[in-house]
DNA sequence: AAGAGTCCGGGACGCTTGACCTGATAACTG
DNA sequence: CAGTTATCAGGTCAAGCGTCCCGGACTCTT
């Protein structure tokens, strides 16, 4: 095999641990597999990382940090409000659909660390990271234009992260691609109502916010 | 230990790997924990079960009907349509408060069955269920009072869904209850606008349907 | 050219797992 | 009573796992 530098034999077994558990799930992706997915000897892969939980580790901070930047570029800012936010989630849907196995490693990443002690941390960085990204989006937005949120912020951006978590796993599990775009037309447009311009045709006020709690 | 016919023996193999499995996570749950778990020795265990792939189906199936009668339960129909939305998802919540390991176990159980081979129709049927279970209030709901409904049922039912695992599945991962009220206010005013009585008071259309596509 | 540091390969160790077996014993059933 | 059913302790087995070691080969420096 070609001779390699540490640090890139590190970053090129961490790709193909992440391709081979997409491909057959995390808890089928041994050592052996990984190294061989990867066209080394198994030697190799203990002289670059100290553990299987240290290589698990990369791939879990490698892949949070893939689709972070992954929503931050579904949802840049378009010309209309509420073309940014359809483009964001058309742009987000057909990553899901064309990459699904993908999508799918992170979830079993997510618990996979949430059991694993001293793991923890990664499960909720990850999904910190999207609830912060949204978070960005929206300030973003409001930066640009005259914005009235009827929500906080921060609620608005956990109600993003979970509404596409969910819908997500709901079509990794249940496929159908034809059911799902009208639930995506009833999200964009509530979130369109959520975040709206101060211009004129908007809706007037339909269900006033409620105090919480 | 007390005898017991083998069918009885099996509910309580199946109950005992459903703890364990909560408690312990899937991965980390072996027929010896079971078998210990129960109190019972690792023969039992062979005698009532042909594999552990059987008792693993047995868990699948036992906790999906477990939780599609909760569901029904928390979402029966109340007094007026509002309370309905309302003190339906304040029940789910307050039971993935008060067990989110059993929540945290039918996550790892659908990727389980999602990556074992044969059992992928397992993790189809816990999804459809629940979209049953949601489509059955809807229609209850509309038998009862003149309900006019601005998306199709089963648009609505599936965004149900998504949204509960959704929040469920971040819920789990980022704790922090406080923080999800207001989301859970937000989307709980959201459905009660989608599903709204032929009243007087409620809101003009906002945001009309767009068609899909 | 020589040495040191770095990378790679084959092979092996120790452990856990699911599955299976044996033989004996106790409890229901008819 | 005999016959069926359920339970137990104990051990075996092959497979697979993460980990580790050692010798060789490459590359860079001096």
């Amino acid at each position: 095999m070609a001779r390699m530098p540490s640090a890139e034999r590190r970053r090129q077994l961490t790709e193909a641990a992440i391709r081979a558990m997409a491909r057959d799930g995390v808890a089928k992706t041994t050592t052996r597999a990984i190294a061989a997915e990867a066209g080394v000897s198994l030697s190799v892969f203990h002289y670059c990382f100290d553990s299987k939980q240290a290589l698990v580790e990369s791939v879990i901070t490698t892949i949070t940090d893939h689709y972070v930047t992954l929503v931050k570029e579904a949802l840049r800012p378009r010309a209309t409000l509420e073309d940014t936010v359809r483009a964001g989630f058309q742009a987000y849907w057909d990553h899901v659909r064309t990459h699904p196995d993908e999508h799918m490693l992170t979830y079993e990443l997510t618990q996979y660390a949430l059991r694993q002690p001293g793991f923890e941390h990664l499960a909720r960085r990850q999904h910190e990271m999207y609830g912060e990204a949204y978070t960005h989006l929206i300030e973003q937005l409001r930066a640009g234009r005259d914005l009235r949120l009827r929500v906080p912020v921060t609620v608005l951006a956990r109600y993003l992260a979970a509404m596409t978590d969910g819908l997500t796993l709901n079509y990794l599990v249940l496929g159908d691609e034809a059911a799902w775009t009208g639930v995506l037309d009833t999200v964009t447009a509530h979130i369109a109502s959520l975040v709206m311009a101060d211009g004129p045709d908007a809706a007037p006020g339909p269900p006033p916010d409620r105090a919480p709690g």
